[in-house]
RNA sequence: GGCGACUUAGCCAAGUGGCUAAGGCAGAGGACUGCAAAUCCUCGAUUCCCCGGUUCGAAUCCGGGAGUCGCCUCCA
């Protein structure tokens, strides 16, 4: 497998640090409203990534934290007139429940800020003994020129840094660039004791000290948005070396933003579009397999009219498994000889290849299209045997396991109905009934009230196919 | 000012030195159908923003230019 490490800027073969296990840090959300857009990139993004790994056999360890302690969840709670705790947990129960519509499964572990005050007082201590940190009024900064590396993920140089720096110069740090570990607090703020007074920890530094925590001083993967590149991850390789003398993560990913109009949407710019909002109008299959469908690094334009026509596209992938699943339940009469020998084996290969090439799920999207293909071209023509099909079936199911677009029913089969819209029992049996009414209006030609049946289905939203085998209808 | 990314058919999007530049959407024609839908078949970039260079050979490497965007401040 290849990962583009930001680190090195290239291309890497992926070699964990033990054998057979992965260990991955992805950066999660600042609890004080729902997520939008641009958060769940990275949240499905790293799924799939987790995912490909227990594909290929790791066994992963997965660790997204909460960032529950923040000034925007203070400024909530102060405007809400209600506790800040309250504020982030209310987000954190709003956040699975868009996680879950979204296919994405819980992390071995999603350690909250508020829980790991002691392992980050303790962080901060060991910096502060090896003189890599100062107290300056109950704050305590990180000195960067202290670290050697500073700058080694983001490519830069301290002194270019300080040239162009229009950060707000802070008087209490002796360099602009130095970071807060530990922030002394205000009025009304929650607060924890720790050896500098009541405060509370920085941002970048519950990251090192929870992931340290879960994964140990050494990991595989860091993941996150590229905005993050600087100053937050980079902040977080500084305590973290600094503190343990080990490297931090091996690789580091980043996910490209998504844009809105050629912009980044962001809260600050206040183009963005909350996950909720966007599920109201689109099925989160789609969502899922619009995101997965631009390679994770290159930014990827959201709007309607794109979602629209990979609409289209999810369309064929569903309508092929349906005719798959059809398919498998008429028994065949005779198992011709297939048209998929080879086949099967080839789109999986192709399928992996595509994957290990730094998660290439563009490329891998598409080889779920050359399996759609190949079923739809073999069950037209009838030139196939049930193992062929059954084949087809597992390849979809694993294709699928790893990029989590479908959901999947009790027996681990293929939704096939459109996310939101499955059918029920009192459904099917209108249906039968009214497929079987018009079904006697066409054998005697009155094609006039099958029409019409078939129109006004469509209106609301019900799709009828007639096959040679009677018809079908989809949602 | 510093650093970086991107520019491939009407749209989306793979491809990073060499067979005919994946795939999807849209579009055209055909098969199938009572008509449709679904599906299948056929068709689209003499060319990858522009200009130079390296090379037997470049969309792919190098230099220059144009445009778009991002990071350097909270942000995924």
């Amino acid at each position: 497998m290849k990962i583009y490490n930001t680190l090195t800027g290239k291309k890497e073969n992926f070699q964990p640090r033990e054998a057979g296990k992965v260990s991955i840090y992805v950066c999660g959300p600042t609890t004080y409203n729902y997520i939008h857009m641009g958060n769940a990139r990275p949240l499905v993004f790293f799924d799939t990534v987790r995912r490909y790994f227990k594909f290929k056999g790791y066994k992963v360890y997965y660790v997204q934290n909460f960032t529950d302690v923040d000034d925007k969840i203070i400024n909530r709670s102060l405007k809400e007139n209600v506790k800040a705790e309250d504020v982030a947990e209310r987000f954190i129960n709003e956040y699975y429940r868009d996680a879950d519509d979204l296919n994405v499964k819980r992390a071995d572990v999603h350690p909250k800020v508020s829980e790991h005050i002691n392992e980050i007082i303790e962080m901060i201590q060991k910096l502060v003994e090896k003189d890599y940190a100062y107290t300056v009024n109950g704050n305590v900064y990180f000195n960067v020129s202290k670290f050697n590396d500073y700058g080694k993920l983001s490519g830069r140089c301290l002194e270019d840094m300080q040239a162009g720096s229009r950060v707000e110069v802070d008087y209490k740090k002796s360099n602009p660039l130095d970071f807060a570990l530990w922030k002394a607090s205000k009025e009304s703020e929650p607060y924890w004791d720790s050896p500098w007074g009541r405060g509370r920890p920085g941002w970048h530094i519950e990251c090192s000290a929870m992931s340290i925590k879960y994964l140990g001083t050494s990991f595989d993967v860091h993941g996150g948005g590229c905005d993050l590149i600087f100053p937050h991850h980079e902040n977080e390789i500084a305590q973290s070396e600094a503190a343990t003398g080990e490297l931090f993560s091996r690789y580091w990913m980043h996910n490209g933003f998504i844009m809105v109009n050629k912009e980044k949407m962001s809260k600050s710019l206040g183009n963005f579009f909350l996950v909720r909002e966007v599920l109201e109008k689109f099925p989160p299959d789609l969502v899922r397999f619009y995101l997965l469908s631009t390679h994770y690094r290159s930014p990827l334009d959201f709007d309607d009219e794109k979602l629209e026509s990979s609409r289209r596209g999810l369309e064929r992938i569903r309508n092929s498994i349906r005719l798959l699943e059809e398919a498998l339940h008429q028994d065949n009469e005779e198992c011709a000889s297939s048209c998929m020998t080879g086949r099967l084996d080839d789109i999986k290969k192709s399928f992996e290849s595509a994957m290990d090439d730094d998660f290439n799920t563009a490329l891998a999207v598409g080889t779920l299209f050359d399996l759609a293909h190949e079923v739809n071209t073999c069950v037209q023509n009838r030139s196939y045997c049930i193992e062929d099909l059954q084949k087809a079936k597992e390849l979809f199911s694993t294709f699928n396991n790893v990029l989590g677009i479908f959901k999947k029913d009790v027996h681990g089969d293929i939704v096939t109905e459109q996310a939101g819209s499955e059918k029920n029992d009192v459904a099917e049996k209108l249906m039968d009934l009214i497929l079987d009414i018009r079904q006697n209006a066409r054998k005697n030609k009155d094609f006039a009230t099958a029409d019409k049946i078939r129109d006004t289905l469509k209106e609301i939203g019900i799709t009828v196919e007639d096959t040679p085998n009677g018809p079908r209808w989809k949602i």
